[in-house]
DNA sequence: TGATTACCCTACCAAGAACATAGACTAATA
DNA sequence: TATTAGTCTATGTTCTTGGTAGGGTAATCA
């Protein structure tokens, strides 16, 4: 399961996509319209500005806004980032990958199988992008 | 990512059936040759027997077995069992659904996606059984 | 200057995950 | 009948997640 945090985060992307190139977007309306908790957010939105996701302006007028098209951010950058791997076991990820104790990969049953679970997902994730996302 | 719980009750349910038919199995034999802490796989046992899936014989030439043929067991099943939801969010879950409090299902973007994610999961999960797990 | 807003702390709480430890109970067998 | 091999049960520790609450600082605009 993804995590609330991956969650929110997801939900504030799909939004500031929506408002794309409408200058910047309030925490405040982010967490009403999306039904954040609103110091949660502050986090996760500070965090996704740090991953380069996203900007921010300080002071009356500001806000967050994507830092690119949101066609060029994808789902799975954000899962990765926010919620961690996207296998199902650390011995078939790519990015967050650590090795089986209890295992030999080359013959490991459970292990050939969680790298095509592994692939299934990713060939939706990887392809789609916060337009995807994209809602009022 | 499966829970270290889950990832253990996969691998010791793959050896009991790689030894089904081959009487009671001991735990420490299991903890032994598939390097999981005897304790934790104690109660993984146990939870696993609780549920249908194995059986077990107290005392001397005591041990645990497989309840039934490992191509009855699901990979599915046990993942369910051990680890909960196989869906990334509660509101596309088959088996633990809760409604989202911050979308309507209708026509929620991400809701969509994650439906697909879960369906090209089940179609490998729901299709393996302990037989596809079997390993010394 | 003053209001607004992002940013950045600290502290707290409750629940679950991932173990470890200790001992109670049960059944076969010598 | 006593021993031993084995399951069963309960408790405790440490870490992470998902919050709640509050305060303070720095940038920006009117």
């Amino acid at each position: 399961m993804l995590s609330k945090r991956s969650q929110y985060a997801l939900k504030a992307l799909g939004y500031l996509a929506f408002k794309f190139e409408q200058g910047p977007i309030l925490i405040s309306e982010i967490s009403e319209k999306k039904k954040i908790p609103l110091k949660f957010l502050e986090g996760i939105l500070l965090e996704l500005k740090l991953a380069g996701i996203l900007e921010s302006k300080k002071g009356k007028g500001g806000g967050y806004y994507l830092a690119k098209h949101p066609g060029k951010v994808k789902v799975a950058t954000v899962i990765r980032l926010v919620n961690g791997p996207i296998a199902m076991l650390p011995c078939v990820s790519l990015y967050f990958y650590q090795r089986c104790e209890n295992c030999n990969e080359k013959k490991c049953a459970l292990h050939d199988m969680m790298i095509e679970v592994r692939d299934a997902t990713l060939n939706i994730v990887e392809k789609r992008t916060l337009i995807d996302l994209m809602e009022s």
